[in-house]
DNA sequence: GAGTGGTCTAGACCACGAG
DNA sequence: TCGTGGTCTAGACCACTCA
């Protein structure tokens, strides 16, 4: 036995992803809806909301219920070996670069383990996919070892403003820390997230063979669509005894 | 200018994490809510859907509404170089487990990159942390690698039925892949999540060096308290170039 | 059976977006 | 201005839990 909003959001459902309803289009007003469903206007609109929960339809506030395009899912590598961190490219990425000057303080001076007031630069990358946003970051390097200029990048990419390659001393260890969480009410609206859509948290923290940090970032990509691969190889010497 | 439901939501939010409502408490009968903040039922109710959707909230049928205990964070270490898969393990973790012979087909053939049919072990943990649920996983091995009895186990793990130190060829690679979606009902049951809250999920493949998967194993973590921390090293040889 | 939350209704009024 | 979704109400009835 299930309840009317649940058959309606199973028979709307079923329409988005057999493509009966294509994407981006318009749902009839919701009045409309209820009366072909012969419900109230809340319970049609408690099925909608069950809908806009697994991600299948925009709610847009004086407009109308949208089926939301099927994006391509995202995929984080880690690593940090290779510097790109993102692998959606095929050149329909643009990123939008902020830079600014700030200082350490509170977590992000623990994280970068300097003390507060340390010069830091930050970049804070939002990367657009055909005009639909695909992932926000927040990028903290020491401000000794930012770049002078990021426009010159010939291919967007989100993250690394650090050449890591040529660091000296060079870099030692990448963690990486994935989490899922809420997303804030700005990122929410920044990915065209409902608020209670989870996002895919991943931190990233750099450091040299000093113990330096070198970088620490922050990505945030749409749960309902991303993913992230770690691979670890296990090198084996002559003996036969694992590294 | 916010709306009574989020006004609502806010106080009662501001009570539960100042501790003014303590975990495990019940709140008040729905009606007498609303009475006291002067809104209707629906309304109420969806103030308390709010805080559902928060994970601070548990709503029971016919019992009524609890104050969501606040769970220790669970870490789950990626790399797979140490066996255990877990470490929020402090003697508190409880697993049960269930062992079954089974056979590849689809996705987990794919997976496990053998024909379908193929003879697997598969098992079934359920990690208890203090009478509540922790998290879920499910493991494919090769039934020739599978040990003869799991119920020998001293500390009880998530995962790692094969004694990957002591394998022949030994392991080459291990790929975690993180993804976030919301749970079936079944893992949302168990779990005692709200269908709407996502989980965490990790797919980990264990190949050993002549290609064989030896592991197929995925875990499902109840999103808004677990984290996965992958580190990789980048070992320096003499020359000063990487490896 | 008493008390709780779950579902649903019919209708009012407000807020946003586009012409 | 008009059509859209957003919020809210007052009340009915059902389903689950527990004594």
């Amino acid at each position: 036995m299930s309840s009317r909003r649940d058959a309606i959001a199973g028979d709307l459902r079923s329409q988005i992803v057999t493509g009966r309803l294509k994407a981006d289009e318009r749902l009839p007003p919701e009045p409309d809806l209820a009366a072909r469903y012969s419900v109230s206007l809340p319970t049609l609109r408690s099925a909608l909301a069950v809908l806009q929960g697994e991600g299948l339809i925009e709610k847009v506030h004086g407009r109308g219920n949208f089926v939301r395009r099927t994006l391509r899912r995202i995929t984080y590598v880690g690593g940090g070996r290779c510097p790109n961190a993102d692998t959606s490219a095929d050149g329909a990425l643009r990123v939008t670069v902020h830079t600014a000057k700030t200082r350490a303080r509170g977590q992000l001076a623990v994280l970068m383990n300097v003390p507060a007031r340390s010069p830091l630069t930050e970049f804070i990358c939002l990367a657009q996919e055909r005009e639909l946003p695909h992932s926000l970051a927040r990028i903290y390097v020491p401000r000794d070892l930012a770049p002078a200029a990021v426009s010159e990048e010939p291919t967007p990419r989100l993250g690394v403003p650090v050449d890591l390659g040529n660091l000296r001393p060079p870099l030692a260890e990448v963690q990486e820390k994935v989490a899922v969480r809420l997303p804030t009410d700005e990122e929410a609206s920044i990915l065209r997230l409902g608020s209670a859509r989870a996002v895919l948290t991943i931190t990233r923290v750099i450091t040299d063979t000093a113990g330096r940090v070198v970088e620490a970032a922050s990505w945030v990509f749409p749960g309902d669509h991303a993913d992230a691969v770690f691979t670890t190889r296990h090198q084996i010497d002559d003996k036969g005894t694992e590294e």
